[in-house]
DNA sequence: TATAGTAGTTGCATAATACAATCACTCTTG
DNA sequence: CAAGAGTGATTGTATTATGCAACTACTATA
């Protein structure tokens, strides 16, 4: 549409800036969410069909997400691209600052903890983990668990802990 | 005002995510604009006064900023907290998406290309210096010019650089 | 006392967003 | 092939946000 200037963090935030599009990569990239339905009911947020609808438009014409071929009424699959993917650091930092500055629950706050604690290597683990499920990319061999798994485990011992008290 | 849900990412978006909060701090901290009038006037995206009056009230109730003790009519002077010297990271992050994916000015793109260059300590190092400027910390001695004057710097060449052509 | 400047506020028109209900289409099942 | 469920939206309506201009209240300077 417009850009109201050159600068490039104007640039990101005319792409990004708004109280829905980041959430809803969030649930892309670690809620493994690739369609309408899944996006929509899995969001914690309770988003809106139709502005979850403009938004996925409007990511696919930012380049963000692409939208696998499907006429109206068939599920379509939604996948990152390299762009999407470089949106993780972006992400990491907005969680990092909500961990440390603002009040939450503790089982949604865990995975954020993990990320923290384990660094920047971890970031580039889950990129090159989205880059297998949403370019195509040959997986890589672990040794354990993959970065996406470790995430999950933190986050069911931190709900195992909740339940407990 | 009402967490949407406890999730770190979420409590960020619920306070930045917006199309001006993070354009009003990159003027405070790169531009370091303390004023009503400096932010409002010097605003490359030109933000309407009502708007910047509302995010400057919401950034002081985030704990974002803290606003001098001036009366009405009197001039204000805002501050950066801790808190609010700790989205540097997340602006970092927007601004190297930006430079790397969407298009923009070269003069403009020259500090967050520098940024980009410097790595991770100079944000430390700009970090450092806005808890001198912001919160009155004792200045730390550099050998040669400080992270602000070569930002500053990079964006002068930049702008040379635009005039020869 | 006039003039300019600072820090907003108010009013109003337009745009964006939220929520609920509905629609068009496809796929499966009997 | 008709019924029913599922998918990806669209529509209608209400609320909220934004943009623009004018105005207020105060201060500092001349």
């Amino acid at each position: 549409m417009e850009p109201r200037s050159g600068c490039p963090i104007n640039a990101a935030v005319e792409v990004l800036g708004d109280r829905w599009s980041l959430l809803v990569l969030r649930d892309v990239i670690f809620g493994d969410r690739r369609y309408f339905r899944a996006l929509l009911t899995g969001s914690i947020e309770g988003i809106a069909s139709n502005i979850l609808a403009d938004r996925l438009v409007r990511l696919v014409e930012a380049g963000i997400l692409t939208r696998g071929t499907a006429m109206r009424g068939q599920r379509a699959r939604y996948s990152l691209t390299e762009t999407g993917i470089q949106t993780l650091p972006i992400i990491y930092a907005l969680g990092n600052w909500g961990l440390a500055w603002r009040p939450g629950s503790d089982e949604l706050r865990s995975r954020q903890q993990l990320m923290r604690d384990e660094g920047p290597a971890f970031i580039e683990e889950l990129m090159d983990e989205l880059r297998v499920r949403h370019l195509g990319a040959p997986p890589k061999p672990h040794d354990g668990p993959g970065p996406f798994e470790r995430l999950d485990a933190a986050y069911a011992a931190a709900s195992e802990q909740e339940h407990v008290d």
